[in-house]
RNA sequence: GCGCCCAUAGCUCAAUUGGAUAGAGCAAUAGCCUUCUAAGCUAUAGGUUGGUGGUUCGAGUCCACCUGGGCGUACCA
């Protein structure tokens, strides 16, 4: 609908110069008699052309080619807005689109051969994934697949650091508790790590290697088996939210195969850093940022800053075209630096785009459950797909503003629940499913058919394919602005007008061309409702 | 103290990025199943968009200040 109406505005634009300079938008009226599309042209023009808006908005509309099989009818209305009313045929038009391609409505080739790299979830490996880094993960798959149906390739990537202090605590934790099942007395320090799969990774081991282990350094063998073990869980709840990184990239590579120290030498040769105090500092303060800070302790250590630099680095060296960083907000404050870094060094920081997700709060009978991995008082991303699905994990975490705060109410989660969303858009396309298999058992032969589609008239099938013409735009915004919760609201919409329309028409046992095209839009809802699910990631079921 | 984010119906959240009369779901009340799935539909009720100013044709949205919350503010990541 829209491109139609800038290729008409453009058309125009010939003839009236004022708006070639214009940004056209066209916004949906939240009132149905206010038009289609509606657009305020007018009311921009007004301080310019000193001219009252709605003898502009006459201006403009009077020199529109307007076919009237597409449009049939305009107005202007209010202080100046011109509206646009569609006809039926027109709308009625995108069934066929739909139908015709019903694996690719809603795809798009605006970035067709550009290459793209999500990272997200990045734990280190020290225990299992949490109920924050379920939305993190959730929010950062459904992100790449929306890239993917802008035409990107993506990358889903994993940057995880298994050295370091954590680690260390780690293997001490899985060897003090090792002892412990030996018989002897241990003391279990406080801010180790207190959880019972720390038992579970001891245990194993001895039952597999016996008392042996009892020499060896907690940083040799059991550190490895901690971090395999739980590596192995963290993959294992991914693979139940349908998420698979294709890179797992190790930080400690980059040390290994120098780019830490090249990328040291290249901001000392470029006088970007100095010494102070036996540690290394950067010139952030020269960057823009507000004050140098150290990028390699006094120690001879890295801080994060560096490796952090030195990884997106590579992300540059291996052609991203766009490069995605998901993060908590305890991110926050780090990635300016980061990206201060980058740019002294003439890379192309607008390629990366950070996403930040605010933190979820978990909640129980009304109480906040606090939450760390060290002290084990968390609950696990595994234990939230156990009781409440991984269908309505996923779009719980999809359905919010990332920017927003988010309440988890656990109590909700556990109950059987209805009251989720979910399973409304769900219940739409399992009805519609149900539609097409009756009429398959039907004696007399009857299928879709956008032969007759005028005959879709009433105003819930209106309503419908208005509906149906949107989501190609939806989607393309969602992608662009990273909003999955866009898509959540807009299949929302389209379930509850499907439901609307059900409760009032028939679908089958009707005069046979008229059922012919409801069963085409019916075809063409549910295959909408099936890609918009497939973007975030949920089931579409056929029964239920 | 400083930086980022947030504050909208009883609860959880939207609002086409500055548009016309601020919308959904849950909870509440009253109805609708002999015909394609009632996990549905219809109706009613619920609001000074935290507060005060400002910018303009027009503000939930932008600016300033204030109030209240979250996350940061390291030679931790």
């Amino acid at each position: 609908m829209k491109e139609y109406l800038y290729k008409i505005f453009n058309k125009a634009s010939e003839k009236l110069e004022y708006l070639k300079e214009l940004e056209l938008i066209f916004d949906k009226p939240k009132i149905e008699t206010h038009g289609d599309l509606s657009s305020n042209a007018a009311l921009l023009l007004t301080k310019k052309l000193k001219m009252k808006p709605r003898e502009i908005a006459e201006e403009i509309l009077n020199s529109l080619e307007i076919d009237p099989s597409i449009i049939n009818r305009t107005e202007i209305a209010g202080p100046g807005f011109i509206n646009f009313f569609f006809s039926p045929q027109y709308l009625a038009a995108i069934i066929k689109e739909i139908i015709d391609k019903p694996n690719d409505f809603g795809r798009s080739e605006k970035y067709m051969g550009k290459k793209a790299n999500v990272e997200f979830v990045s734990a280190n490996p020290t225990g299992p994934l949490t109920v924050g880094h379920g939305r993190n993960a959730v929010l950062g798959d459904t992100a790449a697949n929306l890239l993917e149906w802008l035409g990107y390739s993506v990358d889903r990537e994993y940057y995880f650091n298994n050295a370091g202090r954590q680690m260390r605590i780690l293997g001490d934790s899985v060897k003090l508790r090792y002892k412990e099942f030996l018989g002897e007395g241990i003391d279990f320090p406080p801010d180790y790590y207190q959880g019972d799969y720390i038992k579970e990774i001891a245990k194993k081991l001895l039952e597999e290697q016996g008392n042996k282990l009892i020499n060896e350094d907690p940083e040799g063998i059991f550190k490895a088996a901690a971090e395999k073990e739980i590596f192995k869980d963290i993959e294992s709840t991914l693979i139940r939210l349908k998420i698979k990184h294709k890179v797992f990239f190790n930080e400690n590579s980059l040390y290994e195969k120098g780019n830490i120290e090249k990328l040291l030498k290249i901001f000392e040769e470029k006088g970007l850093s100095y010494k102070k105090d036996d540690a290394v500092w950067l010139k952030l303060s020269q960057m823009g940022q507000e004050q140098d800070k150290v990028i390699v302790k006094s120690s001879g250590e890295p801080t994060y800053r560096l490796p952090d630099m030195a990884y997106h680095i590579t992300k540059f060296e291996r052609g991203y075209d766009l490069m995605i960083d998901v993060f908590g907000s305890d991110h926050n404050a780090t990635y300016p630096d980061v990206l201060a870094g980058l740019k002294a060094l003439s890379y192309e920081v607008e390629k990366i785009k950070v996403l930040i997700h605010q933190f979820v709060t978990i909640t129980e009978n009304g109480e906040i459950v606090k939450m760390s991995t060290r002290k084990a008082n968390y609950i696990t991303l595994d234990q939230l797909i156990d009781e409440a699905g991984s269908d309505v994990v996923r779009y719980f975490f999809n359905m919010r503003s990332a920017a927003s705060h988010m309440n988890f109410d656990l109590s909700l989660a556990k109950k059987q629940s209805d009251e989720n969303p979910v399973f409304y858009l769900q219940y739409a396309h399992a009805r519609i499913c149900s539609i097409i298999r009756m009429m398959e058992e039907k004696e007399e032969h009857i299928e879709p058919s956008t032969a007759n589609l005028n005959l879709l008239n009433a105003s819930e099938e209106q309503l419908l394919l208005k509906k149906l013409h949107q989501f190609k735009e939806e989607v393309l915004l969602s992608a662009e602005l990273f909003e999955p919760h866009r898509i959540c609201a807009y299949l929302e919409e389209l379930a509850s007008l499907f439901h609307k329309f059900y409760t009032f028409h028939r679908v089958l046992g009707i005069e046979k061309s008229l059922s012919e095209a409801r069963l085409a839009l019916v075809t063409a809802v549910r295959v909408v409702l099936k890609n918009g699910l497939s973007m975030l990631g949920v089931e579409a079921p056929e029964r239920m």
